[in-house]
DNA sequence: CATCAACTTCAGAAATTTCTGAAACTTCTG
DNA sequence: CAGAAGTTTCAGAAATTTCTGAAGTTGATG
């Protein structure tokens, strides 16, 4: 299996960018080949694509399906497995933000408010710091759990307009006060 | 220089988080160490603090100085650099935000611009994707750009909101034809 | 202008991550 | 059930990243 020049400019980019991404060269390399290919791959064209072992292809399969990037494929016949990427972008997306959130975020959430189950410490501004963080995270959390829950065409929507509504934001709602900038409290 | 608990355990979870972030163990401490001291430190208190080398905190510091994460400070009659981060933790998200982009998604939309220029490729099906993807980036940077706009006042309220305000979308705006769902098409 | 304090650079050591080939496992087939 | 096809595991090799100590640079001071 030969790739266009195409192919192989979009997966040898994806493989450099990978660990920007958090992933390693070869996860990188793969789901970029399966997202550009119309038809599901097994493991030994993806290896005979790419140029690498046949263990890191199956390595890197495993780390793909852990993010839930990869779908599973069988065809009549054949008991190889194949595999794709989701053909709605959207749905990536909102699988690629879920998984971030659990890997990056949600450990650290967890961590703020474990520290600030053990009390008082005798580090005021520390343990303010903590406190204002964890607040902050669970707002932009929330915010994302809203998200996630609306339909995409009206997140669509709601993209392109940007920030067209800002003016309808003002009209509703009480503002959270402890995140407000520290300049304008009272 | 001794920490309390409190901020030895800070410090250590971001250390440990640092990888997934995409910087490395010392920058995530030093990060941690100065975001919850009250006072600007200077390179060998935070050596000192975390048990570093003294060349270790320099490299550190001036990888947290290109993410404009830290700022510099003086005092009267001391030359040595004190560091601090921004007391306004939306500024933090702010800096943050930009600098991924910067890193992790700008160099790919150049790339997909790039290969749609390179024009046919005997390839319609990835041609097609990356199309897709190049306007997928463009819609949720343009999205981003206007948020960025935003005064803070409004971005916590609007996140506050969550998706309460979904039913405004519908009034207003057209749909972006390319990005509807596959299913939705005409 | 020699010295000193503060900081940076850099070559190599140490640690970590990624990748490979061989062996092991699993499931299907005749 | 023996063998083949497909996949996974894993120990060590290779590559990469991180960290250190020593040397180097800068600029202020007496």
């Amino acid at each position: 299996m030969t790739l266009t020049p195409l192919q192989q400019e979009f997966v040898l980019h994806f493989g450099e960018m990978g660990s920007r991404w958090g992933i390693n060269r070869t996860v990188g390399q793969i789901y970029a080949l399966l997202f550009i290919s119309r038809e599901p791959l097994n493991a030994d064209q993806i290896t005979d694509a790419l140029g690498v072992s046949r263990s890191n292809t199956s390595m890197g399969l495993k780390e793909l399906q852990s993010w839930k990037l990869v779908r599973l494929k069988h065809f009549q016949g054949d008991r190889r497995d194949y595999f794709t990427t989701p053909e709605d972008l959207w749905e990536i997306v909102r699988t690629l933000i879920a998984e971030r959130k659990k890997r990056e975020i949600d450990p650290t959430l967890t961590k703020l408010r474990e520290l600030e189950m053990q009390g008082p410490a005798g580090d005021d501004y520390a343990e303010a710091r903590v406190a204002e963080l964890r607040e902050l995270i669970e707002l932009m959390t929330g915010f994302y759990d809203d998200m996630e829950k609306l339909e995409t065409e009206r997140l669509v929507k709601l993209m392109t307009l940007g920030s067209k509504f800002a003016g309808l934001i003002d009209k509703a709602g009480a503002v959270m006060p402890s995140l407000k900038p520290r300049s304008e409290r009272s």
